[in-house]
DNA sequence: CTGAAAGCGCTTACAG
DNA sequence: CTGAAAGCGCTTACAG
């Protein structure tokens, strides 16, 4: 049997209350009844039952994260920085990979809203509609990850995904490519793509180039996947000197392909990812791509998480943009146009 | 206010005990008052707390993992494996990053006690004699991840250290090699440290080769760590034709050093790692490593966890020996001896 | 400064 | 088949 409040209270020889107020360092306790309740803790081996103070206070000091799948280095970044920043102001996260499926998410927030967290943080590629009202009617606080809302009632913490790959094909343009790959998501829709496609078709606009949904290729991302989407780019026959793919992942499958496809990378073909994950620097060649602070926008999302579970805490809805930044390596070459 | 128990028995006009039963789904119930109940539910919209239901029952249904860093892949495979395994069984996971710190390893362990956790995996390299005794004292259920628990009181999923290092190093030396450095840990002692350094020992033994603690370099466990660790080496002058690295991370590091410092990987040094992280067959040179099947041990481990959170459990306690796996890749050569 | 008592939202013997 | 009531282990007004 755990020992309890009351088999302290007992020891100590004063009302539960009183244990109760030395465990929550409430100052009103003398001095001297305080040691005692203190030494019967240490006694006892008294540890206070989280459980029932949530209940009673209504508040739990857990945070639910709902994320795709933390086996994605992208945000396996985040969840830690998320994790280390509750661990500042004594929080705790249940983690819940959600694989992209709306069934699984719905009930994983179910979950979380049951278990009464005080906030949840949704990281995602896009939000749906249903998703966005079950969200925004959540009795815990809300903050999204990688993502927006657009009703105004969520913060969020995300780039600019339109502004990153605007910069980036701008850059490859600019090294004289001008025949481009895209190995996206096999995922039509959604707002992160949606987003970057814009940002492509910019930068393919203002150089006249033609942007070709034939040219668009969709596949699992990852490393099998970019492999694949390479493979089929090849075989097809279609001119291309640059691939664009969604993530670094991809990108490394897809240099690998190409190689034992007897490619050089850069030289034939120049090949991006995005996000930078933590060894894109260490592959040879190294992997040319966009850079998030992963770790940020999780550290920020729960601080903002945070903000909003504490009485007089900002309140305040707001998108908040952190910076990217285009890392050109050893994936792609200049080419003479 | 978020709708409780007895709002429902108020719109269905039964008593709260009668929403319990077919909320918990307990056959007793009249089908109609069963109906009438289940249209109060959806009418209010209304989600059981299971923070209450925790409290009553004295269960939480939700697990705790102590990992060191959820950032290095090797610990997020166990986490995901532990993961899946909890949805399956309708359990949660709270996730506490140790970064191999005794002192957030109490802190983490007295606050996921103090969350009523069911359960509890520790994930490690080492079980000092003072963790060991608190996880044992705990109340709450623990399992042991990568490490083996000496006590005969605790279960633990893990590879054999000792035959994974023997078998990688009999390899290699059967390809000629006899000159070897080991890149290792900064921590000098614990559990997986000296089981690998015995099989290592062995294979030297049998072998006539003379292990010198010498060769022994230590840094930190990451692309970095091993980077400065082969420039170390390969400054220092002594003479080495193989590295076996403590894990992946480390070998790849080295691998880069060796190749910006001149060195032809494999030709002039034949590199291995450890674990088989994720990427080790996508680098150039595919990286040479023991395979450690890290989804299943996290898996396995909870499943273990689970059943002894159940009544009618299995409670042996035993140590689950999974299957490593030696892979000869392209970071390694045979020589002329 | 301290304690008695109500109450957080559930579950579950017990009685009917 | 259903309900009244006790109790899970805390916190916190309220009274003294």
């Amino acid at each position: 049997m755990r020992v309890k409040i009351v088999d302290v209270a007992r020891e100590a020889n004063v009302s539960v209350a009183t244990v109760s107020r030395v465990v929550n360092n409430i100052p009103l306790v003398n001095e001297e009844t305080k040691e005692r309740v203190l030494e019967a803790i240490k006694k006892t081996g008294y540890k206070p039952n989280a459980i029932a103070r949530s209940l009673k206070i209504q508040k739990t000091n857990t945070m639910g994260i709902m994320i795709p799948d933390i086996t994605n280095p992208y945000y396996t970044e985040i969840v830690r920085g998320a994790e280390d920043v509750c661990g500042i102001y004594h929080y705790n996260i249940i983690l819940s990979n959600t694989d992209f499926d709306p069934e699984k998410e719905k009930k994983s927030l179910n979950v979380l809203v049951e278990k009464q967290c005080d906030g949840i943080i949704y990281v995602g590629k896009d939000l749906s509609a249903e998703m966005q009202a079950e969200l925004i009617d959540a009795p815990s606080e809300v903050v999204l990850g990688c993502i927006p809302d657009d009703s105004g009632f969520l913060s969020g913490v995300l780039i600019n995904n339109e502004a990153a790959a605007y910069e980036l094909a701008t850059e490859l343009i600019k090294m004289g490519h001008k025949k481009f790959m895209l190995f996206f998501d096999e995922l039509e829709e959604g707002y992160i793509y949606q987003e970057r496609k814009k940002g492509f078709i910019k930068a393919f606009d203002e150089n006249n180039i033609q942007f070709d949904d034939s040219r668009i290729l969709r596949e699992k991302l990852s490393l099998s996947g970019g492999y694949s989407m390479m493979e089929e780019a090849i075989n097809s026959g279609v001119d291309f000197t640059c691939v664009f793919c969604f993530n670094d992942q991809t990108a490394l499958g897809a240099i690998r392909c190409a190689e034992e496809m007897g490619k050089k990378i850069p030289e034939d073909i120049s090949i991006c990812g995005f996000n930078n994950f933590w060894i894109a620097e260490w592959t040879r060649p190294q992997i040319t791509t966009v850079a998030q602070p992963m770790y940020d926008i999780g550290a920020i999302a729960m601080r903002m998480l945070i903000k909003l579970c504490e009485k007089d805490g900002d309140r305040t809805v707001k998108n908040v943009y952190v910076p990217h930044e285009v890392h050109i390596r050893g994936s792609v070459a200049k080419i003479d146009s």
